[in-house]
RNA sequence: GGGCUAUUAGCUCAGUUGGUUAGAGCGCUUCCUUGACAUGGAAGAGGUCAGUGGUUCGAAUCCACUAUAGCCCACCA
């Protein structure tokens, strides 16, 4: 006997490992048409978000749809070392015990962070598992393993040697916080309410008087980031500024440091953007950085790595934190009479994506990749059609980003991730100084240290170096430098494995928008260039969980929903259900809690359906299976035929990566066609054995196209009923693909009947609203008589009977005059007898009083209306003024005369 | 500055290549505690599909413009 009420947490601890532990989720490279995803790697230092529960919500859903369809279907799971992320979070707690991670040293360091993974980094892991994720955890990685290692480190190489990487001296954007260097696209630009202020900037050789008494010798520069001054090495003009020809050439005095500096002449400069006067700061400014190389400037680098000024700031300024200078400098520029006026200005400010610190251009050497040849051909793999975007318009993003494609910083001083395989020589090395001149070329890339000093003995002569002799590259790669190869170096690459023969390329990618950049374009770019072909062949994007509000979920303001949470509440299968059903491919998802109520009521539903069925077939003494009924009624035909449709929907609803549709015509299918209608017509059907039978195959159905998006509670149903043994499970049931045409023609169903029983619904709806409408309680027994020509409709007299609680039904030729009241249908006009059904007096008291509304007696006051002596004293006057109101309104008019008719 | 998208019921959103009466969930109104289910059932109210113009026998759907909102990229000091 199933339980009275569905116990979700019971199910999920029981299914999960059952399911884990059998087996079900590893899959061999071998026979089968493969299907394959990896997963997005989790941040290691993760805990499980909204985001991950769409994202890997879709993924089951379609990993276990096509593992149902019988094909070789492997998820891939693991988690991404998360370079600063995951540092950050170590270094917080040596903070806590007053130390830094300089204080431990890099081995010992790093030896912590492993120490933290291997405690904590499994948490994300674990929660995946109670979303009900079929990974397959026995292949499992982590983007610093052994094997990705392997892959990074003979990527770099291969780059290297093919002259795709290159070290070079250039502005990068820097978290002065996290102290390292951040690619473009981890930083994130947000609106800033800030100033413009102007400085006056003297003549050569003129005298800047105090303020108020100022001569005219002198220029003016706008910018926002006064404490940069100390670093400036010139100011420039537009080429064609006319206000400023005479100018050109000469030098002016940098304010509160005495320097001459030469005025320039750049394209670069805006003749309208302040005074057309830009002061040129080629150590902390990118575009300051081009101009200086244009014109050989000095670059003067006068902040320290955290954000400090230093000794190139000036003797009053260093040590200074950069804002606290701004403050400082300003305080001086007008002490000294050289701010010329501020304005309000607002602008966007680079911040660090990880800890939101404002991020610095800062002049430093770092490790690039140029992307330019390895974007043409991932370009190709889009626009020739190999690799699709569902939906499609992501292309056109994807396009508009690799054809502007800049070069990847890829070094981190950071010491969490791959180390650089780069090594230079020791001074122990003993290096002649002819070999030092050209010191670049004493940079030796290799996969190995052994390899490195091969190199290097080959390079010098000697070859009495030894390991010792060499130093590593002390900086490490950016993150995605390892998960850019993820979808084959988690298949075995470098090594030639059946596992990449058999999954690679994957097939489906699923992610959301916001890493397209950072993630997908670079695995499309790497997977060509690696394996000679793209790594997945559909990249289906979804958009981002967000508040009720349309703001973005943070911890910080309170506004995020916990999936662990939901599940905790509503159970796994009603979270999954409900993201699916709410969630469009299109556009981003809008959540709070009691959106999850939908797929929590659905489990609900489901459970009931099933306790119904069990308890109804413990009453049936001579059971009958599908495969031995006959003679089938018109509703049983239908719900054949509806099922029948339900499968081949479903199906091609996903193959089209439908999520939500698929869920919507689940949903449909199984409260509406089975629950509201098939169920009810079995409770009263003519053959109970054969209406349940058919009632048991359809009911498993349904289950099997439940299951992608409802795992738990499908399984434990399945098994409820006895579908299943107790070793079998319906994750390896074949997804129902409808029924044989052989079993439709047997069983003489027809698009014909299915629509004949939808029109006998809409009658019985119809006779349901006249109930309504009449105050005829839906359990009193009435007269109906059904005006229709339909030879068909007097086969389902029984039938009609038990739906519309009818004591007779009588049917009459299409065209009779019925009285009233009566609602035209396709199936026929349904007229249902009022007689000894209604108090009339009671309900002409009704009608009146709302032929008065209508009539605008309203304006009389609810305490008129209610009085009933009013009401009563009044109907003439009410009746004739509700006619000449109601002179223009057809349908009102009619119903009026209805029911004077009626109630004469 | 460049690119992308959206605007449909009170709210959140569906609406596949243009085709009967534009749908769902929630909310709302009325009724029903009938033995699968009140986390339920029945009935109902509520939409000039942002606006204007165009293409078409036919437009929520295609095109143009306008308005509003949002997202992404980008070096205007």
């Amino acid at each position: 006997m199933m339980d009275k009420h569905y116990d979700a947490k019971a199910a999920e601890a029981k299914w999960y490992p059952f399911w884990e532990n059998s087996g079900f989720f590893h899959q061999e490279p071998g026979k089968g048409e493969p299907y394959s995803v990896v997963i997005p790697p989790p941040n290691v230092t993760g805990i499980l978000h909204m985001g991950h529960a769409l994202n890997q919500t879709i993924q089951d859903i379609l990993v276990r749809w096509r593992r149902m369809q019988g094909k070789n279907t492997l998820w891939l799971p693991g988690t991404d070392h998360a370079g600063i992320a995951t540092q950050n979070v170590v270094e917080k707690a040596l903070r806590k015990e007053g130390k830094r991670r300089q204080d431990l040293g890099r081995e010992a360091f790093v030896e912590r962070v492993w120490d933290w993974k291997k405690q904590y980094g499994g948490t994300i892991v674990h929660q995946q598992r109670m979303l009900g994720n079929s990974t397959d955890w026995q292949r499992e990685r982590f983007t610093l393993d052994e094997g990705c290692s392997k892959a990074v480190a003979k990527v770099f190489t291969q780059l290297y040697n093919e002259g795709l990487i290159y070290k070079g001296n250039y502005i990068v954007n820097w978290c002065p916080r996290c102290g390292t260097a951040l690619a473009n696209d981890e930083v994130e630009h947000e609106a800033n309410h800030g100033h413009l202020w102007y400085v006056r900037y003297p003549v050569a050789g003129s005298a800047l008087g105090v303020k108020g008494e100022l001569n005219k010798d002198y220029i003016c520069v706008a910018t926002t980031r006064p404490e940069t001054l100390p670093g400036d090495t010139a100011v420039a003009v537009n080429p064609t500024d006319e206000r400023f020809a005479a100018i050109v050439g000469k030098n002016v005095v940098l304010p509160l440091t005495g320097r001459e500096i030469p005025v320039l002449a750049d394209d670069y400069v805006e003749k309208a953007f302040g005074t057309g006067i830009v002061k040129i700061t080629p150590a902390h400014d990118p575009n300051d950085f081009l101009v200086g190389k244009r014109h050989g400037l000095e670059e003067v680098n006068i902040m320290t790595d955290d954000g400090h000024m230093n000794e190139l700031a000036g003797e009053k300024y260093c040590g200074m934190d950069r804002f606290e200078c701004r403050k400082a400098l300003l305080a001086d520029l007008e002490e000294g009479g050289y701010l010329d006026h501020v304005e309000d200005y607002d602008n966007q400010v680079g911040h660090c994506y990880r800890c939101h610190d404002v991020v610095e251009s800062r002049l430093s050497k770092q490790w690039f990749v140029k992307m330019k040849p390895l974007a043409v051909p991932a370009i190709a793999a889009v626009r020739s059609g190999e690799v699709k975007f569902v939906p499609d318009r992501w292309s056109k993003i994807y396009f508009n980003w690799m054809e502007n494609i800049q070069d990847w910083c890829i070094s981190r001083q950071l010491w969490w991730g791959h180390r650089i395989p780069a090594y230079s020589l020791r001074e122990s090395a003993g290096i002649s100084e002819e070999l030092k001149v050209k010191s670049d070329e004493l940079v030796f890339v290799a996969e190995t240290a052994e390899e490195a000093l091969e190199k290097a003995k080959a390079k010098t002569g000697n070859a009495a170096l030894t390991l010792a002799d060499l130093e590593q590259d002390p900086d490490v790669l950016d993150t995605w430098f390892s998960s850019w190869l993820w979808p084959f170096s988690t298949l075995g690459w470098p090594e030639n494995t059946a596992d990449l023969e058999k999954f690679y390329p994957t097939s489906d990618l699923v992610t959301a928008q916001d890493i397209i950049f950072f993630w997908v374009a670079r695995m499309m770019m790497a997977g060509i260039h690696f394996m000679g072909k793209p790594p997945f062949k559909n990249i289906v994007i979804h958009g981002i969980v967000r508040a009720a509000d349309g703001s973005k979920m943070s911890k910080s303001k309170g506004n995020s929903l916990d999936p662990l949470e939901l599940i905790d509440a509503y159970s796994a299968d009603a979270l999954r259900f409900s993201i699916a059903l709410i969630t469009s491919l299109e556009c981003d998802t809008k959540v709070n809690k009691e959106k999850f109520e939908i797929g929590r009521n659905f489990c609900t539903k489901i459970w009931n359906a099933a306790r119904f069925i069990e308890m109804q077939e413990a009453n049936i003494p001579e059971k009958k299976t599908i495969a031995d009924i006959s003679d089938l009624t018109a509703d049983e035909k239908h719900i054949l035929w509806a099922t029948d449709l339900a499968c081949r929907k479903i199906g091609e609803i996903l193959e089209n990566y439908r999520i939500q549709d698929g869920a919507l015509a689940v949903y449909d299918f199984f409260w509406t066609q089975i629950c509201d209608w098939y169920v009810e017509y079995a409770k009263d059907a003519p053959d109970k054995a054969r209406a349940f039978a058919i009632l048991r195959d359809v009911f498993y159905k349904a289950l099997r196209l439940l299951h992608p998006y409802m795992p738990f509670i499908t399984e434990e149903v399945s098994h409820a009923l006895g579908y299943l043994k107790e070793d079998e499970s319906v994750m390896l049931a074949k997804f129902p693909e409808g029924y044989s045409q052989e079993e439709k023609s047997a069983w003489g169903l027809s698009a014909e009947i299915y629509e004949f029983v939808n029109a006998k619904r809409e009658a019985i709806t119809a006779l349901r609203a006249l109930r309504a409408e009449y105050k005829v309680s839906p359990a009193a027994f009435v007269k109906v008589t059904l005006a229709t020509d339909d030879a068909a409709a007097s086969g389902e007299v029984e039938s009609l009977k038990k739906a519309m609680r009818a004591e007779t039904i009588d049917f009459v030729a299409s065209g009779a005059d019925l009285p009233m009241p009566s609602k035209i249908t396709k199936f026929a006009t349904v007229y249902l007898s009022l007689d000894g059904l209604v108090d009339k007096a009671a309900e002409s008291k009704r009608i009146t009083a709302e032929l008065a509304k209508l009539a605008g007696f309203i304006k009389a006051s609810e305490a008129k209306l209610s009085n009933e002596s009013f009401v009563a004293n009044a109907p003439e006057a009410i009746v004739a003024e509700a006619r000449r109101k109601l002179a223009d309104n057809k349908e009102k008019a009619a119903q009026l005369e209805k029911l004077l008719r009626l109630f004469a």
